[in-house]
DNA sequence: AGTAACGCTGAACGAGCGTTCAGTTAATTA
DNA sequence: TAATTAACTGAACGCTCGTTCAGCGTTACT
């Protein structure tokens, strides 16, 4: 799951101790990182906001970009284990989709500073890293997928084979639009208006008429 | 239209010159920004690039972010530049949208590197700035707002009145994430097909059955 | 009790970089 | 031709910040 847990080398022994100690460094972090940008925030302020001194914070990372890909990690992972577990795929395909949908825009909403922060700061990453979350991306994608390809054997939507994947992204991405956009959508239509127009419209151009 | 231009104080008298020397001093730091975003491009950089001084290159600037949005100012125009004069409303509205999409879609392709550059990027210019950066979307936007409220006057297109922005976003929005997740998109679908797919998709969902 | 290992501390290091400014060159004016 | 101004130069300043390291307290083992 969280192929860059492991990657991190830490000089301290203790495992748990590391687990814990790098909840802390998360949890420190994504408040500031947010706040002020992956650039702007410093080591010191980090270490600082729980109370842990600058050396021993360096006990548990290597580099300052250890620390983004923890919280980038963190971000993606909190998303998935919200949505997978909530969705399933029933005989009633829209009704799938539509519940799917719903899930992951009201996440979306909630975490919205972050997936914000996500896409933005996914460049400071180094090019290994930055796949990996291009990976995870692709995981959620897959999700929307998987209802899609149901609904089509099913015969209740209608999409060509090599279209799947496009409507998936579609799906997705005005999911996080809502994000991005929000100086504009959200001065404008509520959170259960938007999922219910957005839905609405897939739906509509997915259907068998 | 540019706001920014007229704000940007220099202590070179010559109008004429300032316009050419900010010229080359965008021409430099676009590509470096594009490359190595802006927080890693130095000015030392940006100012050999071009062989200038560091010294002269403040006699035309304030500050680093004054180089930033004097870029983003760049990459906005240009977009807009080349959309507007190409985006005709006739009386045939499903065929204007078609036109207008593939035209604005195809830019995106042509500068996808900028506009991955300047949504990532627009977290670092001061609040100021960035509703300046958030205008010059809405004025975009504009522009697919006013094809389909013809298309829904002559009853070509049916969106109810209120849904009619959020559709000129999700126009936009669908452009831009050729851009955005070309890493998922650009290796199964070819330009031609992304704009033939979507544009169909959209004019399916508006267009009256 | 002595000693080794572990986790922790924060001052100090040093590189990088935005910005300035004393001075040079070239053009314009008196 | 002398004096003034405009444009330019790049070394130097000063500050920030990631990273290190010599040393301290505490626990566990012999």
């Amino acid at each position: 799951m969280s192929i860059s847990k492991k990657e991190i080398e830490s000089s301290v022994k203790d495992k748990e101790l590391i687990e814990i100690r790098r909840k802390e460094i998360v949890n420190a972090a994504v408040d500031l990182f947010v706040r002020k940008g992956f650039h702007r925030t410093t080591i010191r302020e980090i270490a600082q906001k729980f109370g842990m001194s600058v050396g021993t914070l360096y006990e548990y990372i290597r580099t300052k970009e250890d620390i983004l890909i923890l919280v980038c990690d963190y971000i993606n992972s909190t998303v998935r284990m919200r949505v997978k577990p909530s969705v399933e795929i029933t005989k009633d395909s829209a009704q799938s989709l539509i519940n799917a949908i719903e899930i992951y825009y009201r996440i979306i909403d909630e975490l919205q500073d972050y997936i914000i922060f996500l896409y933005q700061e996914t460049k400071s990453l180094s090019h290994e890293n930055r796949k990996y979350i291009f990976k995870s991306e692709e995981d959620m994608t897959a999700i929307f997928e998987d209802i899609l390809k149901h609904g089509v054997e099913q015969k209740s939507f209608k999409i060509e084979e090599k279209n799947i994947l496009l409507t998936a992204h579609n799906i997705m991405v005005q999911g996080q639009m809502w994000a991005f956009r929000r100086w504009a959508l959200q001065k404008n239509y509520t959170l259960e208006r938007y999922i219910e127009t957005q839905s609405k419209s897939i739906l509509e151009q997915i259907t068998t008429h």
